[in-house]
DNA sequence: CGGATTTGACCAGCGC
DNA sequence: GCGCTGGTCAAATCCG
C-alpha cells in the first residue's frame, strides 16, 4: 500500500512549488511565479508601491538586473565554498562582489547556527490524481531513503541533493488528512543554481553534463506550467528576457560554475509573484527587523544577497518553521520525478544565515 | 554500463 | 537501560 503511493508521492515531491508567501491565505487564490527580483525591492520602492507599482517594479527590475548581477556571484560562492572545510571557532567573510563591495562581515558560526533553523516545512496541494503532471523546482534530488512514519499510512521518502558540494535535503510526504497534499520539509541550503535556470537563461547556455540534458525537458515544461499561470504576460516576458541577458552576462565569467549556477538564478526568476509587491515589501520588512541583530547593514544584504539569493534560492530563509499551502498543478509531465520546480521567495537576511549556518 | 531508486539494516536521540 | 522512532547508509535492483 505505501508502495503503492510512492511514485505518485514521488513524483509529487518533485513538483515542490514556490515557497509560501508570508501570509497564508494566498494559497488559494494568489498564483506563484518565479520571480525573485521582487523579493528585492527596495524599502523605497515599497513604500511607494501603489497604482503604478507595476511600472515602478518594471523599473526597479531592470535596475536590479543591471545592479545585481554585475558577476559577482559566483566569487561570492567560491568564497563562501571556501569556508566549507574550514575548522574554528570563528571564521572571517568578506564578501567582496568587486563592484559593489560591501564591507566585511563577521560572523559568529554559533550565533548564526543558533539563529537559524535551516528546515522550512510547506504543505502543497497537488493536482488530484495527476502525479506525472507536475512541475520543478530546477534542483536534482536523488531519494536516499524512505521510512514508513508512526501514525501516518504514507511513508516519508528523504531526497538528497544531486550537486556533491550541495547538501540541501528534503523530507516529503504525503499529509494524513487530505490526499493530495504533500509535505515537504526543506533543510540545508543549494550552493548552486537550479538546472532550469541554466536552461531557460541561457537557452542552453552550451556545453553540459548529462544530468543537465537529462533535466532539460523537464525545465522547460516547468516554465511552461508557469506562463499557463501567468496573468500579466508581458512582465513575465521581459522577466523571462531579462533573466536571460543576466545568464548570458553571467556565462561570460565562467561557463563551468556557470552550468551549476546559472540554472538556479532562471528558476528563481522566471516565475513571478502575482503579489509579489505585498510580498517584497513583508520581505524586506523582515528582513530590516532581524539585520540588527545580526549586525549587518540593509545595504549589505540588498547588495550581497541579492546576488547570493539567486545562488541559493533555498527555501530556508526564515527561522523557524513556517508552513504554506500553496497549489502546485502543472499540465505538463515531469519527466525526472526525482527534481522539482519552486518558485522563492527570497529573504536577503535569512539567505545570509542559511548559507553561513551551512558553510561552517 | 552508469546513475537512480528501493529497501532492509543500522544508528542516534528521546522518553519512560 | 531499554524500547521506540526518525534519519541515514548501503547493497541490491531497476532503468535508460
Amino acid at each position: 500500500m505505501q508502495q503503492l503511493g510512492m511514485e505518485e508521492l514521488q513524483g509529487s515531491a518533485a513538483a515542490v512549488p514556490p515557497p509560501p508567501p508570508l501570509d497564508d491565505e494566498s494559497s488559494s487564490s494568489s498564483k506563484y511565479y518565479y520571480c525573485n527580483m521582487m523579493t528585492m525591492m527596495s524599502d523605497a520602492e515599497a513604500a511607494a508601491d501603489g497604482s503604478g507599482a507595476r511600472r515602478r517594479r518594471e523599473s526597479m527590475v531592470n535596475k536590479l538586473i543591471s545592479t545585481v548581477y554585475s558577476g559577482p556571484t559566483i566569487s561570492d560562492i567560491e568564497s563562501a565554498l571556501s569556508f566549507t572545510g574550514a575548522g574554528g571557532d570563528q571564521q572571517q567573510i568578506a564578501m567582496d562582489d568587486g563592484r559593489n563591495s560591501p564591507p566585511p562581515v563577521v560572523f559568529s558560526p554559533e550565533k548564526v547556527l543558533s539563529k537559524m533553523e535551516n528546515k522550512y516545512t510547506l504543505k502543497i496541494k497537488t493536482c488530484g490524481g495527476n502525479g506525472g503532471g507536475l512541475a520543478e523546482d530546477g534542483y536534482k534530488w536523488r531519494k536516499y531513503g524512505q521510512k514508513s512514519i508512526k501514525n501516518s499510512p504514507n511513508p516519508r521518502s528523504y531526497y538528497r541533493c544531486t550537486n556533491p558540494r550541495c547538501n540541501a535535503k528534503k523530507q516529503v510526504e504525503r499529509a494524513t488528512d487530505e490526499a493530495d497534499t504533500l509535505i515537504v520539509t526543506y533543510e540545508g541550503l543549494h550552493l548552486h543554481y537550479t538546472y532550469s535556470h541554466f536552461l531557460l537563461g541561457g537557452g542552453g547556455g552550451g556545453g553540459g553534463s548529462s544530468k543537465k540534458a537529462k533535466l532539460h525537458p523537464a525545465a522547460a515544461a516547468a516554465a511552461a506550467a508557469a506562463q499557463q499561470e501567468e496573468e500579466d504576460e508581458q512582465q513575465q516576458m521581459q522577466l523571462s528576457s531579462q533573466h536571460a541577458a543576466a545568464a548570458a552576462q553571467q556565462e561570460e565569467e565562467d561557463e563551468q560554475q556557470q552550468m551549476l549556477l546559472s540554472s538556479q538564478h532562471a528558476a528563481a526568476g522566471c516565475y513571478q509573484e502575482e503579489e509579489e509587491e505585498d510580498h517584497g515589501v513583508a520581505l524586506f520588512a523582515a528582513a530590516d527587523q532581524h539585520r540588527d541583530n545580526s549586525g549587518i547593514t540593509h545595504d549589505d544584504n540588498r547588495r550581497t544577497n541579492g546576488l547570493l539569493e539567486d545562488v541559493v534560492p533555498l527555501l530556508v530563509r526564515r527561522p523557524g518553521l513556517v508552513s504554506t499551502t500553496t497549489t502546485s498543478c502543472s499540465p505538463s509531465p515531469a519527466p525526472s520525478p526525482s527534481s522539482s520546480v519552486s518558485a522563492w521567495n527570497h529573504h536577503p537576511y535569512y539567505m545570509d544565515m542559511a548559507i553561513l549556518s551551512n558553510i561552517f
